[in-house]
DNA sequence: GAGCAAAGTTAGACGAGTCTAATTAGATGA
DNA sequence: TCATCTAATTAGACTCGTCTAACTTTGCTC
């Protein structure tokens, strides 16, 4: 019934520590804090049960690592966020402040299959270019958004007779 | 930053009392709790919170009623969830049962400005129609989880030069 | 090497949301 | 009208994730 083996605070924590240690040497508590708007212990309490779940180590006043079974976890909840994240920025245009914030809310209950799906969708998207125009998807779509005026149907494009054998 | 008023828990309890009002005389905390998988205790306690706070009315012993503030939180909630259920069953084609699961976390996350989009995108997809057949869009992005073919460059639609003034 | 500031930790509390066990109210049939 | 069953409630406990306040360690500076 429930997919997510982890809380939405353990990913939320894991994929802190990814990003951080991304663009820094070491990370430490503080950082990871500072990045998650929380105060430092809980942070430590965090990493202690994480630890506890063989998904970070640290020693004692040390820094802050990743296990391999902690890396995977937060790269799939990574992977998530960015599919949210281009789906709500570029494909329904939302201001990058808001597809964040959705994108890091939502990340957590995704299930692996919808999360597949989703980004399959995004990258469909992307791929459907004409000349050097953006995808006619997004193209009617955002003007669908822009006007309310629904597309005519986009029938006689001779490709969908080529495609009909796939 | 927070644009939900209310936590997860409680507009899964708002939609609940909803969804039991639209086929019940009458809402019991019985009910309730066998709706969302919870004891009766823990419906009763989430009665008194929203009670608190103008969201439903009950008198003791008595059936459970949304008041209009209520009210309009379920639906609300309730729209973002058909709008979720739609997106990963309709267009990304996922079973019945991945679709509902997801939408039931999901819902809770969506900005309105998100929810809205969303809406606006599952509106646009299924308007797109070709003749009898399923939409373009649906057709060929299915075409695509299946086969992992990426769609030709859908150029030559006599409706993109039609659509240019709009 | 001593002193000090910053980082990390521990202890203890709190709120939200849940549970079990025990109690009370309401409805129903003899 | 009273016995009984079911629904509702209360009491009390637990987990999770957070906080503040107090303490300890580390590392830098003189």
């Amino acid at each position: 019934m429930v997919y997510n083996k982890y809380s939405h605070s353990e990913e939320d924590y894991l994929e802190a520590i990814y990003l951080i240690g991304l663009e820094n040497e070491a990370v430490r508590v503080k950082d990871v804090a500072q990045a998650m708007g929380v105060t430092m212990p809980s942070v430590v309490a965090a990493i202690k049960s994480l630890s506890g779940k063989g998904l970070v180590e640290q020693e004692q006043y040390g820094s802050i690592e990743l296990t391999n079974a902690g890396n995977k976890v937060a790269q799939d909840v990574y992977k998530r966020h960015q599919t949210l994240y281009d789906l709500f920025s570029e494909v329904l245009g939302l201001e990058p402040e808001v597809a964040e914030r959705d994108a890091c809310q939502v990340e957590h209950y995704l299930s692996p299959e919808t999360g597949r799906r989703l980004s399959k969708m995004v990258e469909y998207i992307r791929s459907c270019p004409i000349g050097d125009k953006q995808a006619i998807f997004l193209e009617r779509f955002r003007q669908y958004v822009k006007t309310g005026q629904k597309p005519e149907p986009c029938c006689g494009c001779p490709m969908n007779e080529a495609q009909e054998g796939l």
